[in-house]
DNA sequence: CATTTCTCTTGATCCATATCAACTGCATTT
DNA sequence: AAATGCAGTTGATATGGATCAAGAGAAATG
């Protein structure tokens, strides 16, 4: 369990944590298992997890006032889950996080999430890393939603993020891209025919 | 010129720079002068600097292949603007920077910036939480484009950048949003309307 | 200060995608 | 294995915003 978190930090700094650091790291998350459907996040209530996904698949969404889902982020393995701005301001979130598979957790919380920053600097570097990460990926989703069709955003999806496209069941996908499942159901026709 | 800077990272960190740690800060950075429509950076050039805007206004924004621009961001005092991916990665850049207005900028550079960030714990602190703003702000940009009608999206950017408004010319404001600059100024003319 | 060039507005038309509706088959529950 | 429900497909129709076009102000330029 631990050991796919250590790979990955590894991974992502290019560097390999001592054995001295990664204890700290050990102490700050503990194990969450969740069953298909069942919650990490409520909406309305203060997020408590930071999250690293071991196994299985989860979903970030929030629900507009005419009670339709809109899905804001997927996670899977090596891929982190959590209202940053909730869990960091300590207020309510717009979102629910709920599990698409059975999953397999490794979380955190706020404080001892800060502990961990002045502990482990390979911790400090992977997090500034995945920011950055984060922050570029976000700059070219907002770009996509702006300049691309239906059929360029799935191809687009295709290219980025292949994994989800197995993963998750079309109409998932079609409200991460901002589609309706009617409209996602005939680019992917056209993509295919090609 | 300077003291702008200071009192801006004195804000967000909600704490007190001491003297000898400014220096630091102040050596990093150099006065920048754009008059209206010169470049702080070409698309396809690699991003050299990282900007604090003391006074003036730019704007952010690529080039499609049928030649449209669009505008990905602005930024006007106290704002920051760069290619992160760019000058992290030391790529070439997708977009340009121009000055909308003459404007005065402290820049910084890549080397300097890493060398400033464990010279300063309160530059280190500011950018961490300049990633945070940003990263949430991204988020609530991604949903506003799925989400959010045209007349939605202009009350949003009311909402949120009012300065905007003021500032840059109604075509560009329709570019950020992602509308045609018809459609912005018919909804402007509803929103006003009431 | 005259001229050229943008910016903004308004109207007419068009098109990509949403919406509504019906049907199929796969999966989950009983 | 029957019953229920949900995911996906396909077709018909509606619509929000784009595109095309023309004109009026405002601002930059010589």
């Amino acid at each position: 369990m631990y050991d796919k978190l250590r790979k990955y930090i590894d991974r992502v700094t290019s560097a390999v944590i001592p054995d001295e650091e990664f204890v700290f790291i050990e102490k700050a998350f503990e194990v969450k298992r969740l069953r298909k459907r069942q919650f990490l996040l409520h909406q309305d209530t203060v997020c408590r997890y930071m999250a690293f996904v071991v196994t299985g698949a989860l979903r970030q969404y929030s629900i507009d006032d005419d009670g339709f889902e809109h899905i804001a982020n997927f996670a899977i393995e090596d891929w982190w889950i959590s209202d940053r701005s909730s869990l960091i301001g300590q207020t309510p979130s717009r979102y629910n996080i709920d599990a698409v598979e059975d999953s397999e957790l490794l979380v955190t919380t706020l404080d001892k999430l800060n502990i961990l920053k002045e502990q482990s600097l390979s911790f400090l570097k992977m997090a500034h890393i995945l920011d950055q990460n984060h922050s570029i990926a976000a700059q070219k989703r907002i770009e996509a939603g702006i300049t691309m069709t239906a059929e360029e955003k799935y191809r687009y999806l295709m290219a980025a993020n292949p994994e989800f496209i197995q993963r998750f069941p079309q109409n998932m996908l079609a409200s991460y891209l901002g589609l309706t499942p009617e409209t996602m159901s005939r680019v992917r026709k056209q993509v295919l025919a090609r």
